[in-house]
DNA sequence: GCCCACTACTCAGTGATACTGTGTAGTGGT
DNA sequence: ACCACTACACAGTATCACTGAGTAGTGGGC
């Protein structure tokens, strides 16, 4: 697939939220597990920066453990503004989305 | 709506480009149109910025016409160049809205 | 013991995009 | 004369995904 950086923006973030809002996990899987969704192209450094970024906002939780297999992880847990942010990215994703099926499909 | 912008990147221009594949149209009435269709808060600079990268990047067809309500208009309308790249964005955007919708779905 | 692969994270800098704000300008109504 | 609406351009800003370089821990092959 072509580059999908650009449409990315915006998105990418809420797909990491969603990620996390299923079970405490940490960056390198998350990078992993994304590419395996399809978003491929998707790299650890960007994943990295979206999780920075979310416990700078306060949308998560982070937890240090160690590993066994490298370096400790750091575990993160959507808290309650993280859930309340991943409510509206989906309502926003749904509205635009709707919004770009009904122009393809030739709707006025 | 809340602010849509991020969401927009990558995907705006396409808009764009689809309504433009429509019909030969120009820039002010590109801007009402995308809001009458739902994309609120787009304003027109944001369209004209648009445009004006497509003719830097020899997507469209521009033909300066005079218009009787104000100033002359500039009617845009797609080569080949930017039918290509129309198709291309739909590809793109069904790719990628087929995996986002998937992960919303729970899916793994 | 030494290198290398894999795991795991950080951070400064880059490129692309939508948006803001300001300016210019033509037409028509009061 | 003033104002609203139409119509476009352009410099500057914010945000985001990405790049590249660096730091570290674990374990396997030689």
């Amino acid at each position: 697939m072509d580059d999908l950086t650009e449409m990315l923006k915006g998105t990418l973030e809420g797909c990491v939220l969603e990620i996390i809002g299923r079970e405490e996990t940490y960056g390198y899987a998350i990078a992993r597990q994304l590419n395996q969704l399809g978003f491929t192209g998707v790299v650890e450094g960007t994943v990295y920066t979206i999780l920075l970024r979310l416990e700078r906002n306060k949308l998560v939780q982070v937890v240090k453990r160690p590993s066994g297999m490298g370096p400790p992880r750091k575990f993160y847990s959507l808290n309650e503004a993280g859930r309340e942010e991943l409510a509206r990215f989906w309502t926003k994703w749904q509205y635009l989305s709707s919004r770009i099926n009904k122009l393809k499909e030739g709707g006025e």
